[in-house]
RNA sequence: GCGCGUGUAGCUCAAUGGUAGAGUACCACCUUGCCAAGGUGGCUGUUGCUGGUUCAAGUCCAGUCGCGCGCUCCA
């Protein structure tokens, strides 16, 4: 078993050599937080995009799709609540080069006897009051002043004063003099719509798909025929300005999105509903071949939940750097919709025909990121194996989302019979399926090409195909074992395989 | 954004300040009766980029960009 970074760097290693991802711009050195999907990364991700689609919009009564744009009004982020809180407010420490959330670093002055003598800091946890006052303490002891404590009332950094910046000591030094001013770094990417270059032409390229749900909300209700509980899904590229993106495409700053807002009625069992999801998008990541044991739940606790959340819980993916995040499932209550309603002044509500009643319907988001179930299904899809003395390299990739279905191979390229057979049957494959043709080298090493990529199908047209009419070989990537079928059974065959319609 | 490390062929990696190389991959042809066989030939580089030191820089220095790890951050 490779350790984790190493099985990252053969990962990252792969989709490079054989086209799946690169960095973008790579000519002119690479862009940070940026990446590009080659030839076999764009057939991998448009399947899992398509796989998505079918399960939750088509193959259901009660969601329906969207495709909003990337740029939305500018007000939109205004009432979501982005402007105001997609930001990060971070102090720095000159001397010991830490950074903190300025949120979350808290500080105080220390009075005695209506004096204030100096300032402590703690960061945020359970016990930052006691050990305010422990230091407070302390610091009247060095100071030898005598007279009482006044009681330690901390803030956090944000509130902090021009004149306070320098007083407050760093937590990391216990000396004052160190810390920066909070600075804001507002993760929306920036930009200006029209030929004017000022405040009013502002806009913001979207750091959520969610938001051009919201927005469309009467749209739909209008002209969709929905009915509660009913469903919006979206697809699409949003973008967030990651202070570090880390772990290739784990985190990046350009990314794809696959939403879903899901509408109830506020007297509906909101819980019910958001444990449902949690378990429909399991099942879902089981189905395309991210296994159960790998993931995992994390229920936000109450005290941290984002500005919009009743509640929120993560399915976590064991990735090779760590347990990460693969999808969020909020419930969101009304507050996108109300927020939204407000600030334009529109009636965003739903109008119930049997209880005569007129609301504001709740919503359960599920939300989880394209590049996330790529990457998540090339580490369980990635082995390493040895096959008769030799090293295989193999992706272990569910038909329903293996760039290529099935690999055509004329056994020999020096017998006009075979190679014309396989040509042709490779000709009627590719109307139905996305299949790879390849004549060249031995037949050992076609197939471990295809199998480093992933291809669940070998078939092989030998000579037995002619000189017998005994059908063609066809050779399972995972167990190496060979079938027999006839040309009109591999329609079937691959049909059965890759749609699962069986 | 800070610190440490790192950057040479598509990939993995060599090269004491002195002519940039190997393996592999890839392409063509030959060979080949099923799991990276063999033969012949071919392609591949502003040594990340920009500047500096030097008679001479892949090698030393500075800056910059990318990548990795740590801190930080992560709706």
């Amino acid at each position: 078993m490779a350790a984790p970074t190493d099985k990252m760097e053969s990962i990252i290693n792969l989709c490079k050599r054989r086209g799946f991802v690169f960095s973008s711009s790579e000519i002119y050195g690479g862009l940070n937080g940026f990446f590009d999907y080659g030839p076999l990364g764009a057939e991998l991700k448009n399947n899992i995009k398509q796989a998505w689609w079918q399960d939750f919009v088509h193959r259901r009564d009660d969601i329906v799709g969207l495709d909003s744009t990337i740029i939305h009004h500018p007000t939109t982020w205004k009432a979501s609540g982005h402007i105001d809180n997609f930001t990060d407010p971070l102090v720095d420490c000159k001397e010991s080069k830490m950074r903190y959330r300025a949120d979350q670093l808290f500080f105080a002055p220390v009075i005695v006897a209506s004096e204030t003598i100096g300032y402590v800091s703690v960061l945020e946890d359970e016990s930052m009051q006691t050990k305010a006052e422990e230091l407070a303490q302390e610091l009247k002891r060095k100071l030898a002043r005598q007279g009482a404590l006044e009681p330690i009332q901390l803030k956090d950094y944000t509130q902090a004063t021009e004149a306070q910046y320098a007083l407050i000591p760093s937590p990391a030094t216990g000396k004052p003099g160190s810390l920066t001013p909070p600075r804001s770094f507002n993760m929306m990417f920036q930009t200006y719509v029209g030929a004017m270059q000022d405040a009013s032409a502002v806009a913001y390229l979207r750091p959520e798909t969610a938001q051009g749900i919201f927005i469309n909300f009467k749209n739909v209700v209008d002209t969709g025929r929905v009915k509660l509980p009913f469903g919006i899904a979206q697809m699409g590229k949003a973008f967030r300005n990651e202070i570090n993106p880390r772990n290739f495409i784990f985190r990046s700053r350009e990314f794809e999105q696959m939403e879903i807002e899901y509408f109830i009625s506020p007297a509906a069992d909101w819980k019910t509903a958001h444990r449902e999801w949690i378990e429909g998008c399991l099942n879902w990541f089981e189905s395309i071949g991210i296994p159960r044991d790998k993931l995992s739940l994390y229920p936000h606790p109450q005290e941290k939940l984002a500005h919009y959340s009743k509640g929120t819980t993560d399915i976590m993916f064991e990735f090779p750097f760590g347990v990460q995040e693969l999808q969020g499932v909020a419930a969101r209550g009304d507050f996108d919709l109300t927020q939204h309603s407000q600030v334009s002044g529109q009636k965003m509500d739903w109008f119930d025909e049997s209880t005569k009643a007129r609301f504001i319907p709740h919503v359960i988001e599920p939300s989880v990121g394209v590049d996330r179930v790529f990457l998540a299904l090339l580490t369980t899809a990635y082995h390493e194996e040895e096959v008769e003395g030799e090293k295989r390299i193999v992706l272990r990739l569910p038909a329903r989302v293996a760039p290529y279905k099935a690999a055509v191979f004329p056994l020999v390229k020096n017998k006009p019979e075979i190679v014309e057979r396989a040509e042709a049957l490779y000709r009627r494959l590719k109307k139905r399926f996305n299949v790879f043709y390849d004549a060249s080298g031995a037949i050992g090493r076609r197939y471990r090409r295809q199998d480093e990529i992933g291809t669940p199908y070998g078939i092989t047209i030998d000579f037995e195909t002619i000189e017998k009419g005994a059908g063609v070989t066809v050779r399972h990537r995972d167990t190496l074992e060979q079938v027999r079928l006839s040309e009109d059974e591999v329609v079937r065959f691959l049909d059965e395989k890759v749609n699962g319609l069986v």
